[in-house]
DNA sequence: CTAAAATCAGGCCATGCGGTCTAAAAACGG
DNA sequence: CCGTTTTTAGACCGCATGGCCTGATTTTAG
């Protein structure tokens, strides 16, 4: 893939998100993102194979992005409580950067259908749950979190996280960092072992 | 409005939601519509002035319906930790016998957007949040709770509990009510007093 | 330098949209 | 029973969409 290639997916990517966290999903018409991206209507056309290969490019490179971004904290704690902390807070962090980008992929993946009117991206969102799940076993395995159902924890905790950004875009002056502290001690007091019994 | 009015409107609001469940916002044009009601397209045109009128009484009707179920729920508690247990249960309980207006609901509130596109239901999904708010600070005030922040406490239980309709609707087999009881344990333990703090 | 390949602009098309129009059918009142 | 009003079906309109085509322009290769 040639030099010019390249750059010019990345910035017909970045039209498109632009695009869809201004007007909607269902408004982002090539058209529309042509005109973000000041160029003509054919050129996205050129370099992608229709509009859903865009799509699914914007969400790939956001998704990919996020994980990567998200590792090394994660591999930095050894505790299963240390862990969910820091996947609280690294996501959050990299909300902080990444607000349009994220805001644009939500709403992709909520609203983009195949043919059939299913979600194409279903499997894609629910990952970072299954991931969520195996984090929050191993820690009550290893007796840090008390006996909840992982499943509903990891999806509370899932959803939560995504408030804050649908929080974040409505009420711009939100402090993400206090919210993110303020979701780390919630999670904590709900997932953790309880004191002694008597 | 006489009563083959009433019942006409009924019915094309019920085929509004199921059309928006199946095959989602995006797709749900007057003619799929129609096609569900089995009727004709101008029966629509007939009864709601337009596309809007019909989207926005089908979310006034399930908002409204879904209030006053909750209500008598709220009432019947004096603790906010009680109340905040029935808040969870009953909207749990809601949706367990409405799910495919909920899921319609939910999708009209992200998706509808007014020519500025900017959504058009953001206040009225807003107001369930607020209303949280209110009972956290009041079981805050009677020193039920421990200090967190109440905006970003509401944030989280609206969102997961959305969050167990989305999985309800991914995976059928789920049992709401011991979904609900995993959230209520859940965020008591984030929301009650810590214990004495030696 | 030139010919081939890659890249781009603008116009074009079939399709489906929301909404309207006309006329037929159904319901109703006297 | 008939005339009026309400309700419905189906055709139709203007418009925006995603995708395609043609031809011009730029880049690359020899």
């Amino acid at each position: 893939m040639s030099f010019i290639q390249a750059a010019r997916r990345r910035q017909i990517i970045g039209a498109a998100i632009e695009t869809v966290t201004a007007v909607g999903y269902g408004q982002s018409s090539l058209a529309r993102i042509a005109e973000q991206a000041e160029i003509s209507k054919s050129v996205i056309s050129y370099h992608f194979a229709n509009k859903d290969e865009l799509l699914e490019q914007v969400v790939a490179q956001v998704m990919d992005d996020w994980a990567a971004f998200m590792r090394p904290f994660l591999e930095a704690e050894s505790t299963a409580t240390g862990r969910l902390s820091a996947y609280i807070r690294s996501r959050l962090a990299y909300m902080r950067d990444n607000q349009t980008r994220l805001v644009a992929v939500a709403e992709i993946i909520v609203n983009h259908r195949g043919p059939d009117g299913r979600p194409v991206f279903a499997e894609r969102d629910a990952a970072p749950v299954a991931e969520l799940v195996e984090l929050l076993r191993s820690g009550q395995q290893a007796g840090e979190f008390r006996g909840f159902d992982p499943v509903v924890l990891a999806m509370t905790i899932t959803q939560g996280i995504d408030g804050a950004l649908t929080y974040w875009a409505d009420h711009p002056g939100t402090d993400l960092t206090a919210y993110g502290e303020e979701l780390v001690t919630l999670f904590g007091l709900a997932t953790q072992q309880p004191r002694s019994i008597s």
